[in-house]
DNA sequence: ATAGGTGCAAAGCATTTGCAGCAGC
DNA sequence: GCTGCTGCAAATGCTTTGCACCTAT
């Protein structure tokens, strides 16, 4: 019984991890691989999904399918906020929802879930669309 | 300028529709497929990709994508609840939850997004997970 | 009769997997 | 040096599209 396997450290994989650091929201695996190579650093698209894979299982990163039925990553961060996005072209406004959160916690607790994490969005139709 | 276009009515659109009625919560196009075939109606696979989405554009349906990248459909309905699940298990608890929904209402409105709809998911470990 | 609907087969995408070579430790 | 990591290419799975035939109106 030694240390357990323990992951290896090599430079795709903090690269992966430092590009999602720059960001607070949602990425793809393919923008991610898409930003990585505009900037020189040489990774290959599978091993981003399979760097993502690793965080997630690690709780780093939470995940969400978006409508493209795209898979998303983004890093774990205390201060999340929502957004409104518009059903037409795309605006966002960001949102800050204390309500929902404490709203979370509390429905989690009545029914014993523990580490909640949760996805919220709003789409609808900008005044600029409407 | 007679109707509109308007839409045909046919025995496969219907049987979609009638389907969907059936359900409360949501069903990606493959399970109606497979649920419609096992019932002895013959209807093919694209056509129910294409009912569906018609069905989401005439505003008949709600659409989501699930954690495996499908997309599932949901007949619009008033009483819309919101669901834990458990990462682990699977598990799932229905909540009821106006507070959410009035919430939204009131965002939007301020922002002045007009026809918005939600998408509110929380995940976590069950009590019997943990 | 005619425009829209249907369904097969093929194409498109995002993601996963097989496998041989490479690199932390 | 051993084991895990990488990355190409091929495979998978959901969804869309091309196209010829069919059918509601």
């Amino acid at each position: 019984m030694t240390q357990p396997p323990a992951q290896r450290q090599t430079r795709q994989r903090a690269a992966v991890q430092a590009l999602l650091n720059e960001f607070v929201d949602f990425r793809s695996a393919q923008q991610v691989h898409e930003l990585l190579r505009s900037r020189g650093e040489s990774v290959g698209l599978t091993t981003v999904y399979r760097s993502l894979q690793a965080l997630s299982e690690a709780g780093e990163v939470d995940v969400r399918v978006n409508d493209e039925g795209e898979t998303v990553y983004r890093k774990c961060s205390e201060h999340h906020h929502h957004h409104l996005v518009c059903r037409e072209c795309g605006t966002t406004v960001e949102i800050a929802g204390p309500t929902v959160e404490s709203w979370v916690d509390r429905v989690a607790t009545v029914h014993g879930f523990t580490s909640v994490s949760h996805t919220f969005d709003i789409v609808g139709l900008c005044p600029a669309c409407s």
